[in-house]
DNA sequence: CGAATGACCAAGC
DNA sequence: GGCTTGGCCATTC
């Protein structure tokens, strides 16, 4: 395959630990490329069910997913259980990254 | 190969 | 201070 990117953020997304989230940006960055944000984003779309997904936010720490099969709902369910608090705010959530921003 | 897409980001209005 | 615009970049059409 020649999408060695999209496995790229697969491979660093799995060695997220449980507590912790990480933002695109942040996942871009570690992989050498500060401005693949976007690429990021849209390699967690493919969602290939084997990754954590849910702990990957936005740089605001704000869940903008559209997705059908993946709801922030499910996604915020994912998170409890990852033991992160999630703050719902007029029907967006938030994680608070001053508290569980992934230091690597 | 050129154009379009998207779960982003930063700057501008 | 919230919304729009343009720029990023890898992948898909």
């Amino acid at each position: 395959m020649k999408n060695y990117f999209f496995l790229q953020v697969y491979s660093l997304v799995k060695k997220i630990p449980r507590w912790r989230v990480a933002t695109y940006s942040q996942i871009a960055t570690l992989l050498g490329q500060p401005r693949s944000a976007q690429a990021v984003g849209w390699a967690l779309h493919a969602c290939p069910d084997n990754i954590p997904w849910q702990r990957v936010i936005n740089k605001a720490g704000m869940i903008s997913i559209i997705n059908e099969r993946a709801p922030k709902t499910l996604q915020v369910a994912l998170l409890k259980t990852d033991g992160i608090k999630v703050i719902k705010n007029e029907g967006d959530f938030f994680v608070d990254l001053k508290i569980y921003r992934w230091l690597k």
